[in-house]
Order: structure tokens, then C-alpha cells, then sequence
DNA sequence: AATATCACG
DNA sequence: ACGTACGTGATATTT
């Protein structure tokens, strides 16, 4: 290949009819059949990959009669009808080359190759290297010394590269007469007749004699004898007219497209469409891909790029220490710690490999503490480091006793931002790839509009999460030990009398398929809904049959205190460290909508909602002499969602500090709030989760276990009392499928490629998501806020109280007794001041010595 | 590794 | 004709 990158230009409809043949019918969790759609990606990245190409693009016929045989549509008329189960891909491959930003090329009435043709002709005459990727071997006709044609011969990774020696070597004649060679032999294939009786042999004997196929029909009078005479004279017009029809166009009129329209962007934006589709491994083939070559190759033209210098071994303290002295004033330092070396590189082109200790036995490597020692001024410096998943690196630090206090930056959390619905990113190898992929994410980030976002609340959060995780939460494992006796003496009574109720011992009741064949098979209760792989026995299930047999009743009681048993009093006394603390982990890079997550345990699901579950918080405790504080926003979200929406009668609600709940009810009902019933208010507060999660008829009808209709009604009834509100979900969906992302307040996005999806079910989901994420997201932004202030107020007024959880609306401070006073006014403060809206935002506040009594 | 269930906001 | 409320994580079972 020339040292100029090529233009590769494919045949989508031939490549997805060989994928299509060439694979099983594999289709995705919707049962979506995807399996041409994996075979041309797959072929169209390892073409990308091989062949580098400056521009790439794909060819498609559109449907209807076609220029080159609409006069013989008999004979492309005969062909076999496309499979059903292909049909629906080529929109599914449209939507993903649509989404990686791969230009697509129809013209009404041309065929793909009639387009392969044209462009090949521009790129001749532009000089540029041209690659045609196709199963059709009319294409070998365009075939010359600038292009070259990739011909996927069997399924898709058997392919020949075609050059005019080649096809030389394989046809017999040189490319242009490849349709001369159909004229004479057909192509039963393609319903090209041919001349009946001449085959490939005689064909290109013929062709080799004479040239061409009109100069060998000129000679057949005088030159053939006998039968074959007959054949081709009577064959003649026939001849003609195969070469016509195998003879591709060069003169599409393609006016729109451009060589920059085709120029060969990032595939990475279609990676949220192709998680759609479940295609794994072609949305890690392009990762691969975009980490490897991004910065320099398929990026912007804006894209940074560092010519890095050779690698600098460091293999002492004092070239560690003489390389961070070299750094200029202006310069950022990234760095990683891999398996066996430290790797460094900076913005001044330099880069360095710090190899440390994996064994005993390398004796010329220094430990890995001295190596972080030797680094400690970097740490502890005024350049910024470049991290990629900087709590990590603090929390490996911590061990050290050297706390990172340097400005930072950090990779994760910019590939996080720019693609939140993701939840795992791409690892750069090294601290120079990270460095550049910083960059170009920052660049990125800022373009976005989200720079505020990740400086001003990402990055600091990053420290107030680390210093929560390492003070943890106190835990007293007497009371989770006492509590873990008592569900163990009900465990093994519950299970006698299931086992007893059930007539048999022999079955593992946490089995949900034994369980379900004891249920509605032994016992023959009415099994209600199915799942993928049996009955359903939810609880929601078996609570509709508790009073059909006295079994149902002890089985969600076991499945109760089993789930307290393992979940929580096993679970978290695993978890619980030699300091009886509990120190959870809270990733900032999981949360589609901005939330950050807890786990090893998590703390964020500690039971609340039964009075059973409940008790497990007495095991959450204050050290002596202080006190939980627990501060609680007030109906954050849908405060939210009057500010957003900028609904006059419910920011008038909050205005007045009334029940929003009772409220509401007052509004949908037509009555005084006076008047409302518990049971009206629980109703319309089912109805305000309902449009918040992006309210949809069945999901409210399901909730409140009533008709689809009365459940519309209410809706309806909803709307009409609170108009903006429906005008802003409307305008959440169609501003999210304009821009393909939904925002938050403080710009915060999240992509949401369903919105666009071919899959109605997906496309719900996605208006779903749009009319949630704002609300959610925009709250996840406020407390993060929120959290930060009460972090930095805590240490600059020289308190030691600490903040030591988030759960989503709620900040938990763990607050010495002489403090209690200002710390609760600082929380209060830090929290209720967190955003400025146009209704209140109210945080409750309660303290105690457990979290029972805190909440 | 996938599925079912259930804990939280 | 279709089939779900939004966002998470842990456990046990089954493949």
C-alpha cells in the first residue's frame, strides 16, 4: 500500500447479505436478529484496521428498480427475495454507521457497485488510493493500479485483495474486460444469460484471441466452425446486452458528497447504540482502536498530539528525583502504575519507566515504596498530575503515608462525563497515552460545556469521597451479631414449617425455579407471570396468592430475614475493618445520571422500609462522645422538577410549604387539601414517582394495581392541573432525540442513542430516561455540591466533624458533642444553599447515637 | 456469566 | 402488537 492512506469505500448491501449467510442467526437480548449487522462491523474494522484509511464510506442500493436493469427487470427480477430476518438490519446497520459517524452513499435508482464505481473514478482522478471492499465480482472491472478491490470470497474473513496482475491471474483477462468475460459466459447468479454453451474456458479463449467482445463477435463468422458458431451467432444480441448489464456505472451523480464528507471520524460516538445492539466485542475491538490511534488518526484535526522522546529509564531514587526536578514551571505530569513499573510522561514531551520490586528475587529494581517515596514532591507539588482514577492512586498512597495534594486531573472522570451510560472506560497502557487521551477528553469535556462541571464539582468531590471512605462508619458488631442470632432461629423455623406446609423437604427453598415447581406444580397454586426460565415467584407474585395457602406467607417472611441474614449481617461483618468501621467504596464514574454508587458493601441500600429491617441501623453508630448527624433534602426531585418545568402551581406548593403529596391529591381530585384522604394522598404520590421516572400509563396502572385506564385518567387529570410540567417532559424527549443527550442543570450529559432506536420497547425506555435524567441527574449534581461545602467548611472552620455518607438526598455527619450545634446550622447551610431555585430547597435534620434514631 | 430477587433513593 | 415505571449493588442459584 502507498505511503498516501487510501479511501475505502464498501458495498453495504453485498457485505451484509455474505455476513448474513455467513453467520448463525444470532440475535440480541430482544431477540433482534443482529448477525449480519456483527459480521459487516467486524469486516469493517479489521479493514480500517489493516488499511488506515483517510477516508472511508459505505455504498447502498436503495429499494426499487435500478438504473442499470430497470429495461431488464426480468432478469434481476428472478432474484431470490431477501431473507425477513435481514431485512430489519440494514436499518439497524444504518443507525450504527449513522451513529460512528461513517458516511453513507445512496442514489435513487444506482446500485452499491454503480457508486463503488463513481467514487473509484473521483478518487483516480483526485490520486488517491482507492479500496473497494465487496463479495460482488462485477467490481473487479474497476480494478487498476489505484484501486484496488478486497473481495470477501467465503463468509467475512476470507478475502482476496485484488490488484490488475491478480485479476489477471484469476480471470484470465485484464479488469476492463471482466465484462466482456460476463458477456460471453453469464452469471447464473445474477441472472446474466451470457451466451448459452460458452463457458468460463472458451470465454477467455476468445477474449485472450480477439480482445474484446465485440471484435470476437465481429470474427465469429469467418473465424468459429460448427456448433459454436451457431451458439454465438444466435447468441449475439444476448451478448451485448449481458455486457451492458454487467458493465458497472462511473457517472453517479453523487454532487453531494465530498471527500471531507467522507473523511474518517471517531467510531466511538456509536458506541451507546452498539451497547443497544449487545455487540461486546466490536464496541471493545473499537475501543481498542480509538486508544491506540485516536489522537493522531481519526480524531479532529484539533486533536493534541506529544511527540514523546525516548523512554527515560528511572531506576534510582535519585533519577527519579533528577527527572521531577527537569520538569518546566508550565509543565503536567501524568502518571500510571502498572503490573511491574511506574510510567511517567510529560506535557514537554519527555517520558519516563519507573520498574519497581514484583518479587524478592529482582534485586536491581527498587520497592515499591521507595519508588512513591522518591516521587513524594510530585504529590505534594504545585504542577498538576495527570491521573486516571485518582481516588485509587490516593487510597495505594495512604498506605505510604503520602497524601496526594497536588491539583490533579483525571482521565476517568473526563471518560466518564463524555460517556456516562458506560460505567467501564478504556485503561490507557501508559502514563504517555494517558497524557494525550487527557487531553484530547478535556478538549473534549470543554466543547461540551462540561469543564465547570468536571473543575469545579467532579474533581473536588474526588477528595471528599476519599476522605470519607477512609474514615467509614462505625459499626457495632455485638448488636449485628445479636441481631444475625435471632434471624438464624427464625431462618430455621420458617424453614420447617415451609418444608412441613409443602409436604416435602426436598427441595433448596432460595431456588426460585424448585421453589416455583413446588408452588404451582406440587401444590398447584395459579402461577402468574413467567420468566425467562420459569415461573415467576416474586414477591409481588406470591403476595397476590397469600391468601390461597399459608406457605406464601412464611415464604416471604424467609426470603425476608434471609436477605437481613446474608446481605446484611454476613455481608457487612465481612466488610467491617480492624477499626469496626466500615469503609465503603463510592465510585463517581458508574451512575448514568450522575449519582455516585456505594459498594464492598454498600451503604446506600441499608434497610429503612420495614420495621424488621430497620433495626439493622442500630448497628450504625457514633464513636463515643459524638453524634450522627443525618440531614435529609426534602422532596428534592420534584422540587427539581418545579424549577425545571417551571410549573407555576407546584412551585406555588413549595412556595407555601405545603404536603406536595396532599397537594397534588387536592389538584387531580378537585377538593380542598383539607379534605384529602390518606388514601388519595398516597395515589397522587404514587403519581409524582411516576412522572418523575417518566410516567407511562401501565407503570402507574402497575403500581397502584389499578386498569390501565383509570391509571390514564389520573395521568390526564394530572396534566391538566400541572400544564408545564407536561410541557416540559415533551420538551425533555424531543430536545434529547434533537441532541441525542439529555442535560442537567449544571450540564451534565448523558447520551441516550434509544431515543433513536428502531426497537419501540428501546425507544420508550429512552423517552423514559430523558424525562428522569434531568431530575435525577440535576439533584446529583446539587448534593454533590452540597457535599464539597460541607467537606471544605468542616476543615477550614477547624471542625472534626466528618462527613462520612451520601445516600443520594442524604448527608450523614459524624460530629463530636461540643460541635453538634454548628455543624448542624453548616449542614443546614451547606445543603440548603447548594443551588439557588425558584422554589426553597429544605434539608431535615435529625441527630442520634444510631442511624434508628438519626432518621 | 447470566438470572432472579430484593435492599435503597 | 408490543410490554415498563428511573437509578444502583449483593446474594444465591444455575449455566
Amino acid at each position: 500500500m502507498s505511503d498516501v492512506r487510501p479511501f475505502v469505500i464498501l458495498d453495504g448491501n453485498s457485505l451484509m447479505h455474505r455476513a448474513f449467510h455467513a453467520l448463525p442467526a444470532l440475535s440480541n437480548e430482544e431477540g433482534v436478529y443482529t448477525n449480519a449487522v456483527f459480521g459487516f462491523l467486524s469486516m469493517f474494522l479489521k479493514v480500517v484496521a489493516d488499511y488506515d484509511p483517510e477516508y472511508v464510506a459505505v455504498a447502498f442500493d436503495l429499494k426499487g428498480p435500478t438504473f442499470r436493469h430497470k429495461d431488464f427487470s426480468e432478469y434481476k427480477g428472478t432474484r431470490k427475495p431477501t431473507a425477513p430476518e435481514l431485512i430489519p438490519q440494514f436499518d439497524l446497520i444504518s443507525n450504527c454507521l449513522e451513529a460512528m459517524h461513517v458516511k453513507k452513499i445512496t442514489c435513487p435508482t444506482f446500485e452499491a457497485d454503480d457508486i463503488l464505481g463513481t467514487m473509484a473514478r473521483r478518487c483516480e482522478e483526485a490520486d488517491i488510493p482507492a479500496l473497494l471492499v465487496t463479495g460482488d465480482r462485477d467490481s473487479m472491472q474497476l480494478v487498476s493500479e489505484k484501486t484496488s478491490v478486497l473481495y470477501t470470497k467465503r463468509g467475512v474473513t476470507d478475502v482476496i485483495l485484488y490488484t490488475p496482475s491478480k485479476v489477471e491471474e484469476d480471470f484470465g483477462v485484464p479488469p476492463v474486460r471482466v465484462p466482456d468475460l460476463k458477456g460471453l459466459m453469464g452469471d447464473s447468479s445474477d441472472n446474466i444469460p451470457g451466451i448459452p454453451g460458452i463457458g468460463e474456458k472458451t470465454a477467455v479463449k476468445f477474449l485472450q484471441t480477439y480482445g474484446s467482445l465485440e471484435e470476437v463477435l465481429a470474427h465469429a463468422e469467418a473465424d468459429l466452425k460448427g456448433k459454436q458458431k451457431e451458439k454465438v451467432i444466435a447468441g449475439t444480441a444476448s451478448a451485448i446486452l449481458s455486457k451492458k448489464l454487467a458493465t458497472i456505472t462511473r457517472q453517479v451523480p453523487l454532487d453531494d458528497v465530498t471527500f471531507e464528507s467522507c473523511r474518517r471520524q471517531s467510531f466511538a460516538d456509536g458506541i451507546p447504540y452498539l451497547e443497544t445492539l449487545n455487540m461486546k466485542s466490536i464496541i471493545s475491538r473499537i475501543e481498542k482502536m480509538e486508544s491506540g490511534v485516536s489522537a493522531d488518526k481519526t480524531d479532529s484535526p484539533e486533536a493534541v498530539v506529544i511527540d514523546f522522546g525516548e523512554e527515560q529509564l528511572l531506576d534510582t531514587a535519585e533519577a527519579i528525583a533528577a527527572y521531577l526536578s527537569s520538569a518546566a514551571e508550565d509543565s503536567k505530569t501524568a502518571l500510571m502504575t502498572g503490573n511491574d513499573a511506574i510510567t511517567l510522561a510529560r506535557t514537554d514531551g519527555t517520558k519516563a519507566r519507573i520498574p519497581f520490586m514484583t518479587s524478592l528475587l529482582s534485586f536491581d529494581e527498587i520497592p515499591l515504596d521507595a519508588a512513591y517515596a522518591a516521587l513524594r514532591p510530585l504529590f505534594e507539588g504545585k504542577t498538576p498530575v495527570v491521573l486516571y482514577g485518582a481516588k485509587r492512586l490516593m487510597t495505594d498512597l495512604a498506605q505510604y503515608d503520602i497524601r496526594l495534594t497536588a491539583p490533579f486531573e483525571d482521565d476517568q472522570i473526563l471518560q466518564y462525563l463524555l460517556a456516562p451510560q458506560k460505567g467501564k472506560y478504556e485503561m490507557p497502557e501508559d502514563a504517555a497515552q494517558l497524557l494525550v487521551r487527557m487531553l484530547n477528553d478535556l478538549a473534549a469535556c470543554a466543547s461540551q460545556g462540561m469543564e465547570k462541571l468536571y473543575r469545579e464539582i467532579e474533581l473536588p468531590l474526588t477528595r471528599t469521597l476519599f476522605d470519607m471512605e477512609r474514615e467509614g462508619f462505625l459499626v457495632d458488631t455485638a448488636t449485628l451479631r445479636s441481631l444475625g442470632e435471632g434471624y438464624s432461629v427464625q431462618i430455621n423455623a420458617l424453614r420447617d414449617e415451609i418444608f412441613a406446609l409443602a409436604g416435602t423437604d426436598a427441595f433448596n427453598i432460595n431456588s426460585t425455579q424448585q421453589l416455583g415447581d413446588v408452588l404451582f406444580n406440587k401444590l398447584g397454586l395459579p402461577a402468574k407471570k413467567k420468566t425467562k426460565s420459569g415461573y415467576s415467584t416474586s414477591a409481588e407474585v406470591l403476595q397476590e396468592l397469600s391468601d390461597q395457602h399459608p406457605i406464601i406467607d412464611k415464604i416471604l417472611q424467609y426470603r425476608k430475614v434471609t436477605k437481613l441474614n446474608s446481605t446484611y449481617i454476613d455481608g457487612l461483618l465481612a466488610l467491617t475493618g480492624k477499626d469496626n468501621r466500615i469503609h465503603s467504596w463510592f465510585d463517581q464514574t458508574i451512575a448514568a445520571t450522575g449519582r455516585i454508587s456505594s459498594s464492598e458493601p454498600n451503604l446506600q441500600n441499608i434497610p429503612v422500609r420495614t420495621d424488621m429491617g430497620r433495626e439493622i441501623r442500630r448497628a450504625f453508630i457514633a464513636r463515643e462522645g459524638s453524634v450522627l448527624i443525618d440531614a435529609d433534602y426534602s422532596q428534592i426531585e420534584l422540587r427539581l422538577l418545579a424549577h425545571l418545568s417551571g410549573d407555576q402551581a407546584m412551585i406555588d406548593a413549595f412556595l407555601k410549604g405545603q404536603d406536595i403529596h396532599a397537594r397534588t391529591a387536592a389538584e387531580v381530585y378537585g377538593i380542598p387539601i383539607e379534605q384529602v384522604t390518606s388514601k388519595m394522598r398516597s395515589s397522587a404520590k404514587a403519581v409524582n414517582f411516576g412522572i418523575v421516572y417518566g410516567i407511562s400509563e401501565f407503570g402507574l396502572a402497575a403500581n397502584l394495581h389499578i386498569t390501565r385506564f383509570e391509571a390514564k385518567d389520573f395521568i390526564d387529570k394530572y396534566f391538566a392541573r400541572y400544564p408545564a410540567i407536561r410541557r416540559y417532559m415533551d420538551l425533555c424527549v424531543t430536545q434529547g432525540k434533537t441532541n441525542g443527550y439529555s442535560v442537567t442543570l449544571y450540564g451534565r450529559r448523558r447520551p441516550l442513542p434509544e431515543l433513536n432506536s428502531p426497537n419501540f420497547n428501546m425507544r420508550q425506555f429512552g423517552e423514559r430516561a430523558a424525562m428522569n435524567t434531568p431530575v435525577q441527574g440535576t439533584a446529583a449534581d446539587i448534593i454533590k455540591i452540597a457535599m464539597n461545602a460541607v467537606h471544605e467548611r468542616l476543615i477550614a472552620e477547624g471542625l472534626s466533624a466528618k462527613l462520612i455518607l451520601q445516600v443520594h438526598d442524604e448527608l450523614i455527619v459524624e460530629t463530636p458533642l461540643e460541635e453538634q450545634a454548628r455543624v448542624t446550622a453548616l449542614l443546614k447551610d451547606c445543603m440548603e444553599h447548594a443551588a439557588d431555585l425558584s422554589v426553597p430547597l429544605i434539608a431535615e435534620i435529625n441527630a442520634g447515637q444510631t442511624w434508628y434514631e438519626s432518621k
